[in-house]
RNA sequence: GGCCCCAUCGUCUAACGGUUAGGACAUGAGCUUUUCAAGCUCAGAACCGGGGUUCGAUUCCCCGUGGGGUCACCA
């Protein structure tokens, strides 16, 4: 069943989609499943000069790679005929006029402007995070709410269209709150009902400044990028300003559409920390299947590679960048070429000693049967020699033989997965280079 | 500067008058298949200050201090 509640994130392409757009995002999409209502998009596009058609499409891109797909979307300025019927409307019933005054930045020009009549009262809202906020909007005095007949301004065209969309619920960050009187005077000259209101503590930089896409790369895209996924975004933004009180943190979409809750919401700001966002990442590609982790990092990194490498590298990456970086370096699958003193830990090793223990792997190897090749026999069938002899005089030819590698998973876990056949000719191989 | 909002470890936070102030990330130490990770164990680390209210304040109130947001013919 649908219940009236409608909420709405309204981001401006003004460039990449922003990381806190993303988390405003997400608790108007929760708002609204936990209401059983709609939630949609609406990009601000109302500046001419500075929004480029570009990054419309990119931000469309993001909401879906990010998993919250909206109910509905449009962009702003397809509502321009409405916007300027409304604007008439106001002015003839005189609640706005237009005035000719000279142009801002450039008084020698004389522009025409439409102001909305200030009826200077107190403005009482209820902010579901906040409690009761009331501002005086005398200061404000008749503000300007056009450029022209034409041409509205943002606070005149949010007013109109969350009215027209008939937005019961305006959840937003808290840089809006200062403005929410505005748009009250707006909509009351309008006559739309008002919607409730809540507005979100910020996302801040280390230096507790407003964090910024230009400044800090605070954007969908360049975490994509940086080889975050979409499960991590949501999760950590989620928990910067809000959290569900008990000691579990990684939770999935719909882990969290269950547990928020609007009373849980912080009122301070939080500090966008990348290592433990990053944590976060290691988490949620930790708990992602086998398959599903082989698709990802091949659409991420564009190269092929033996999937029977990706327990090794779910295990240590915590980022896609990281297991790309892995994928290069795991190249043994297939051959190994040796360096001889690597062979001997960069001579720390005797000669005659890694000889002799390799000689015996080899034989110990031999003895495993063929469909008990796995990685846990191998290392029952070596680790009393290498008890015995020392284990590092035993593991590190035996593991730099089937690597070829300084730094590699342990031997017996390559052992295993390039097959028995193989592993005794790398051994067979390296034992030839002394 | 005016207005508004906010304040627990370095960071994200738990606590809703009585706790050795808990967890996570990060940091340090140790263990582990003498590698790289992962994992495990341990450690250090916080109630902004001052007044009230109260038998008792991190918690409630006031003031201060600090931080942030906003004051466009941007969004």
């Amino acid at each position: 069943m649908k219940s009236n509640v409608v909420t709405r994130i309204a981001p401006s392409p003004t460039g990449e989609m922003h990381i806190g757009t993303v988390r405003t995002a997400l608790f108007n999409y929760i708002f609204a499943k936990q209401n059983g209502g709609t939630y949609f998009v609406r990009i601000e596009d109302t500046d001419r000069e500075r929004n480029k058609p570009e990054w419309v499409e990119a931000i469309w891109r993001d909401f879906t790679w990010c998993g919250l797909e909206p109910d509905a979307k449009y962009v702003q300025s397809a509502n321009l005929e409405r916007h300027k019927e409304l604007l008439k409307k106001l002015v003839a019933e005189g609640k706005a006029y237009v005035s000719r005054e000279p142009k801002k930045d450039d008084p020698s020009q004389e522009v025409e402007v439409v102001r909305l009549k200030n009826p200077g009262t107190t403005i009482t809202f209820v902010d579901l995070i906040r409690g009761e906020v009331t501002f005086d909007t005398t200061e404000h005095g008749d503000f300007v709410i056009a450029r022209s007949l034409e041409d509205p301004l943002y606070h005149f065209a949010v007013v109109a269209d969350d009215g027209d969309a008939k937005v019961t619920h305006v959840l937003r960050s808290e840089e809006h709150i200062s403005n929410t009187p505005r748009q009250i005077l707006i909509l009351e000259a309008l006559g739309f009902k008002r919607p409730v209101y809540a507005h979100f503590p910020l996302i801040l930089a280390p230096d507790r400044a407003k964090l910024s896409k230009r400044k800090h790369g605070a954007s969908v895209g360049n975490y994509q990028k940086q080889g975050f996924v979409p499960e991590a975004i949501l999760n950590y933004v989620a928990l910067l300003g809000w959290n569900p009180g008990g000691e579990q943190e990684v939770f999935t979409l719909s882990e969290l559409t269950k547990l928020f809750s609007m009373e849980r919401v912080h009122k301070g700001g939080a500090i966008f920390d990348i290592q433990k966002f990053t944590w976060f990442n290691f988490e949620h590609l930790k708990r992602l299947s086998d398959a599903e982790y082989e698709k990802r990092l091949r659409e991420f990194s564009q190269q092929d590679f033996d999937a029977r490498l990706v327990p090794l590298i779910k295990e240590r990456a915590q980022t896609l960048v990281e297991a790309a970086e892995l994928l290069k370096e795991y190249d043994f699958m297939t051959s190994v070429s040796y360096d001889p003193g690597l062979l001997l830990n960069k001579g720390k090793t005797g000669k005659d000693d890694a000889s002799k223990h390799l000689q015996a792997v080899q034989g110990l190897i031999e003895g495993v049967a063929d469909e008990d090749f796995t990685a846990v026999r191998i290392k029952d069938t070596v680790m009393p020699y290498a008890e015995q002899e020392g284990r590092g005089a035993v593991l590190w030819p035996l593991r730099v033989a089937l690597s070829g590698k300084e730094k590699s998973p342990d031997p017996f876990t390559i052992a295993a997965l390039v097959g028995k056949a193989q592993a005794l000719v790398r051994i067979a191989q390296a034992l030839k280079s002394f």
